[in-house]
RNA sequence: GGCGCCGUCGCCAAGUGGUAAGGCAGAGGUCUGCAAAACCUCCACCCCCGGUUCAAAUCCGGGCGGCGCCU
């Protein structure tokens, strides 16, 4: 920052605190410790734990241990519904203006880095599903392959022909859906994409730790899972008729533990499997979140003090810089500044 | 000391004369309304030396290492 105050400084958006990280590293206690010292309220942004009835194989945090914290995008979805990003970006940014306006902290909690942009970059203010135009689409990939839409699509918008893989269905459904729909190309789109929060000041934070230290903790999560019964938790919801092709049923943990029920495999190869699936995901994230602009590292496990101790410095020197009429031009995320982003390290 | 079996990527493992499957682990990537999803890419001169052969991880000999049995 130059000593000059830029005009734009006037208007300052919400401060938004993302807490983000792998799986199992401790982001749910650290947005709790975070929200109980600034005056917060919490927004889930796992995609997942939305879907009331998935408690446990979402690890989401109970009632009695949120202390009074009002947590918000948990169990806002039923089993069946189809939740998706833009419906995210949607909810969270109220929940952020809301939240602001009752002059709390919004922070942000969760590892589904795709919300957290949708969010905070926006998603193109396109058309959203239309059920009977994919419904028609996959039929079609099923009987003629990937390679016939991935055609099809270079026909109509090659720009996004260019960037989609010819087997990666889903993709190529969504671009031709979107032309089919809108008479333009899905790239054409993305000029007029707007973050719902644009205005906002975003310091996220990601809890990072070693791959073995996941690992570690991730096995003791599982063998938590089942003791606290995960089983019976999907049984229950199994019985109140959420078919088994429900979509929160497709994702981690439950898609395997399903399966067991299924007889796919027995109850040790479904942990250990589990177990394998999640240390994969991690490594997902970490590739997302280490390309997502302008976040800040917090090394350690989220619920230590030292990992709360940092945290709480960066919300601080944010809030002082705030104060000071300091915040940085264009530190919302309409442009990314990958150069900007300030690695923290302590031991 | 003798006999037998074995030695292929960090791990498991296929291949038994024609130029190294696969899985796990590891790494990188894509991602604009299914994202805990979907998709893509990379990752071995086959223990060593010599021989046979147009051609050897594959056959032969010798080392070295491991396992088993015997005395």
């Amino acid at each position: 920052m130059n000593g000059e105050s830029p005009a734009r400084s006037a208007a300052p958006g919400p401060l938004v605190v993302a807490v983000l990280g792998a799986t199992a590293t401790g982001k749910t206690a650290l947005a709790l410790a975070l929200a109980e010292h600034f005056g917060g309220e919490i927004i889930n942004c796992d995609s997942t734990a939305v879907y009331r009835g998935f408690d446990i194989g979402t690890d989401k945090i109970g009632l009695a241990d949120r202390r009074g914290i009002p947590h918000h995008l948990l169990d806002v979805a039923d089993p069946t519904e189809d939740y998706t990003a833009a419906r995210f970006a949607r909810d969270a940014a109220a929940a952020v203006r809301a939240i602001d306006a009752r002059g709390h902290l919004p922070i942000l909690a969760g590892g589904t880095g795709f919300y957290f942009r949708a969010l905070t970059r926006g998603l193109f203010p396109g058309p959203g599903r239309h059920a009977e135009l994919r419904a028609r689409l996959e039929r079609v990939a099923d009987r003629r392959g990937g390679w016939f839409l991935h055609r099809m699509l270079r026909r109509v918008d090659a720009a996004s022909a260019a960037r989609i893989q010819p087997r990666d269905i889903k993709r190529l459904v969504r671009a031709l859906e979107v032309f089919f729909v809108t008479g333009r190309p899905l790239t054409a789109h993305f000029a007029d994409t707007t973050s719902l929060i644009a205005d906002a000041d975003v310091l996220g934070l990601v809890v990072r730790l070693p791959a073995e230290a996941i690992a570690d903790r991730v096995a003791r999560r599982v063998d938590e899972q089942f003791a606290r019964g995960l089983l019976d938790e999907i049984r229950a919801l199994r019985g109140a008729g959420v078919p088994p092709d429900a979509r929160p049923f497709g994702g981690l943990v439950y898609r395997q533990a399903v399966e067991h029920l299924q007889g796919v495999r027995d109850e040790a190869a479904t942990r250990a499997l589990i177990a394998q699936e999640n240390r994969r995901y991690a490594r997902r994230q970490m590739l997302w979140f280490r390309k997502e602009p302008n976040l800040m590292w917090l090394e350690g496990p989220g619920e230590s003090a030292a990992t709360r101790a940092d945290a709480i410095r960066l919300v601080e020197a944010r809030l002082s810089a705030r104060r000071a009429g300091g915040t940085p031009a264009g530190a919302g995320y309409d442009e990314p500044r990958a150069a900007d982003a300030v690695p923290i390290t302590n031991v």
